[in-house]
DNA sequence: CGCGCAGTACTTGTATACAAGCATCCGTCG
DNA sequence: CGACGGATGCTTGTATACAAGTACTGCGCG
């Protein structure tokens, strides 16, 4: 139990040297959540690090990454695809979300932080201010999310949330291209006033109601929009030279 | 919407080539799980390459995913470390896991799936045999839990509920390295006659007090070992000169 | 004896080279 | 005309080389 050498100081102030990867990671998934880079979608290692102008290495850690996720699958000596939407991964995402937001307004405290509730308001206010953009939307509706949980105390687990509903984000956005659905700003106002009013089971029946309403979304985008999910048996990649929707 | 070229045939028969970064990754993240890597302990991408008879590429990119599920920490020019088991992420998958494990069981079907409740069961006679390992436990308990998910159509939340776990788990076996708890089992057994018995308020309840009680271990073993856990205040790696623990 | 400073050995991040394997293309043969 | 088969170009997986930066060591000096 006795150290070899001396122990001469604290090691490592905090290094926050922006990596390369950090960045091309960010931006491959902002891409592939945006359908800028669609389910289906080949991705050559070598092409991606040509057009961000990186070498293939940190492209690859970034791929793998996504993979973790579920937004990428990467078949050896073949090639890598953005994946298809899976309605199995979607609802796996929205019964995760689900527990986790319903579970958290149990936990709320009797004194609600006045900043959180403050920023909840100016959301809200944001959230119905006309000419809202899609990007716009959606952002706000992370960010309110986001804020729910912070009141409980389990801000981090939004971390856990995000990463696994990557599926269900695109296939929201699948369905919304043109215009924010304005009934969803009256569904967030309708949670916030019931969580200050400590009415948790008045929240948690809004929320549930939310929630659903988002996932009944996502499957009316299925019947319209078949070619982008994966079929029920295997996900079959496309080639690059077999355009499906151009 | 015409194809550039012919479609020529299904592509890409399941390619299971066994890769040397998978291996690499489950042999690490089950010596930092089993704590052969215990919390601190400096990891050069140079050695443990050398000792697994790999070269650093496979060893960074597993490492990237062990940053990614939070078991190891990786500081620029400086070095990797097996994170410290950070009470804040304990709780963090505690209440994630509590989430979904009792929202899990609102969704029980009303005919359950008769070879998994067999499967339940067969592995509860495990648990309740004399002699059992810890390690034996620890893989019967999971199965269990996985099983009960299983059970409501949600088994694949189970992987992001391990995912999201490492540090409860890593906690939880400071506390267990002599015997299993026998105490654990009679919960199980409750969890599971609640269940069949159809008595969703009953198998909550159970539930809760199983899932608190390992949470009250945890606590319990901060306590007498806290320098295997994170400070408060940012967490400082340990150099490799300076063995805190050995 | 204590302090400061430069050298050195180590770290991870990135780029590149090579290996193994699959899909496609195209010529050949029946 | 159709089918088979090898050459070719692509893919990802792995190994290695180099770059940038940090921490420790040990000497010199006060």
């Amino acid at each position: 139990m006795t150290p070899h050498t001396r122990y001469r100081g604290l090691v490592t102030r905090t290094n926050s040297r922006r990596t390369s990867r950090r960045a091309v990671y960010e931006t491959l998934r902002r891409k592939v959540l945006t359908l800028e880079l669609p389910p289906g979608a080949a991705l050559s290692e070598n092409e991606l690090a040509a057009s961000l102008g990186v070498s293939r290495t940190p492209v690859r850690e970034s791929l793998i990454l996504l993979v973790e996720e579920g937004l990428v699958q990467v078949f050896p000596q073949v090639g890598s695809f953005v994946s298809r939407v899976d309605p199995g991964r979607v609802a796996d995402a929205q019964f995760l979300r689900e527990a986790v937001e319903l579970a958290s307004l149990e936990d709320l405290p009797a004194e609600l932080d006045a900043e959180l509730v403050a920023e909840l308001r100016r959301n809200l206010d944001e959230q119905r201010r006309p000419g809202l953009t899609v990007e716009d939307f959606f952002a706000l509706d992370e960010d309110f999310h986001h804020g729910l949980l912070r009141l409980a105390g389990h801000g981090r687990a939004w971390a856990t949330v995000v990463s696994a509903k990557g599926h269900l984000d695109r296939a929201r956005r699948l369905g919304l291209q043109e215009t924010p659905p304005a009934g969803f700003a009256d569904q967030h106002v309708e949670i916030l006033e019931a969580v200050l009013a400590g009415d948790v089971a008045r929240a948690r029946a809004a929320m549930r109601t939310h929630l659903r309403a988002v996932f009944d979304d996502v499957e009316a985008i299925r019947e319209r929009s078949p070619e982008l999910f994966a079929s029920a048996s295997g996900t079959v990649p496309v080639r690059r030279n077999v355009v499906v929707w151009e």
